[in-house]
DNA sequence: TATTGTTATACTCTATAACTATA
DNA sequence: TATAGTTATAGAGTATAACAATA
C-alpha cells in the first residue's frame, strides 16, 4: 500500500468495519486449523453444539448460530452421512429431532476443538490476557444483545 | 430454546465464535440500512474507500477490505457503472487504476454513512461510551495485527 | 393457527487459476 | 520475474418461499 493507511485511514473508527476484519482474520485462521480434521468452521460448529449435553433440536441450532433452518438441515445432513452426528426423536415433540454427536463425532471434535484454540490462541496473542478477557465479555454482549 | 444457554452454554468461551456472531448482529443491521441507499456492505465500503483521499489502487483496495482482486473488480465495474466512482490511471503505475468517488457517489455515500452510524449505534448501545473505545481499540489490533 | 423439519430456488460471497499489460 | 487488473468458473454461504407432519 502507498501510506501507512493504519493511522487514521477510512473505516477505522467504524466499528462494524473492524469487526468484520478482526472476523475474517479470524475465519481464516479457524478454517486452516481445520482443514485437516475435515470440519469448517459451518460443521465444526454444529459438531461442538452436538457433543454438548444441551440437547438442543435443529431449531435450537438455528438460532444459536444465527442460521437459516433449512441450513441447519444441510449441515446435519453431511455430518450424521459421516456418522458424526445422529437425530434423535424428541420425546417431548415429535415434530423436533434432537442433534447428538455419535463417539466417532466426539472424537473428531475433540481434536478439531484443540485445533482451533490453538489457532483463536495464535489470534488473540497481540491482546494480553486481561484484554483478550474484556474483549470476550465486550463481545458476548454484542453477540446475544437481550 | 429450550434452557437459557447464554450462561455456560456451548461455545460461549470461544472468542472467535462471539466475534462472528456480534458480525451477524452488524452485518445484519448495516445491510437494513443500507438497503434503502443501493447499497450492500461491500459496495459501501467500497465507496468509501472512494471518497477517502488516500487515492487507493483497486489492489490497495483488495488488501484493505480483505477481498481478492477479482472480487474488487466486479464492485468497482457496478459502482462505475451506476456513476458513484471512476476509474483513473496512475501516472506512477501505468498497470495500477485509482477509484475515486463522482461527486453524486460523494451525496449517496454521505447519505449511507449517516444510516451506518445510526445503525452501529444502536448495536453498540448495549456498551457504555467507554466500552465502545475499548472495543474499537481491541478489534482495531486484531483486524491490523502486523 | 403456529411451529419443526424439509425441499427447492435464486442470489451473493469466496477461492482459484489463467491471461494481458506493465513493472 | 513479479505485479495490477481482468475473466472465468466452481463451490460455499445466504435468503426466501412453500409443503407435510405435528403442536
Amino acid at each position: 500500500m502507498t501510506s501507512d493507511l493504519r493511522t487514521g485511514g477510512p473505516l477505522l473508527s467504524d466499528t462494524a468495519f473492524l469487526l468484520a476484519r478482526a472476523n475474517a482474520n479470524s475465519l481464516t485462521a479457524a478454517h486452516a486449523a481445520l482443514g485437516e480434521h475435515g470440519l469448517r468452521v459451518r460443521s465444526y460448529t454444529v459438531l461442538a453444539l452436538a457433543v454438548s449435553e444441551a440437547r438442543l433440536s435443529q431449531r435450537d441450532i438455528a438460532e444459536y448460530l444465527r442460521l437459516d433452518p433449512s441450513q441447519v438441515v444441510a449441515l446435519v445432513d453431511d455430518l450424521q452421512q459421516r456418522e458424526l452426528v445422529a437425530r434423535e426423536p424428541d420425546p417431548n415433540d415429535r415434530r423436533a429431532k434432537v442433534v447428538v454427536a455419535t463417539p466417532e463425532g466426539r472424537r473428531i471434535h475433540a481434536r478439531a476443538e484443540a485445533a482451533v484454540a490453538a489457532a483463536e490462541s495464535d489470534i488473540l496473542s497481540v491482546l494480553d490476557p486481561g484484554e483478550q478477557t474484556t474483549l470476550r465479555d465486550l463481545l458476548f454482549r454484542l453477540a446475544f444483545p437481550d
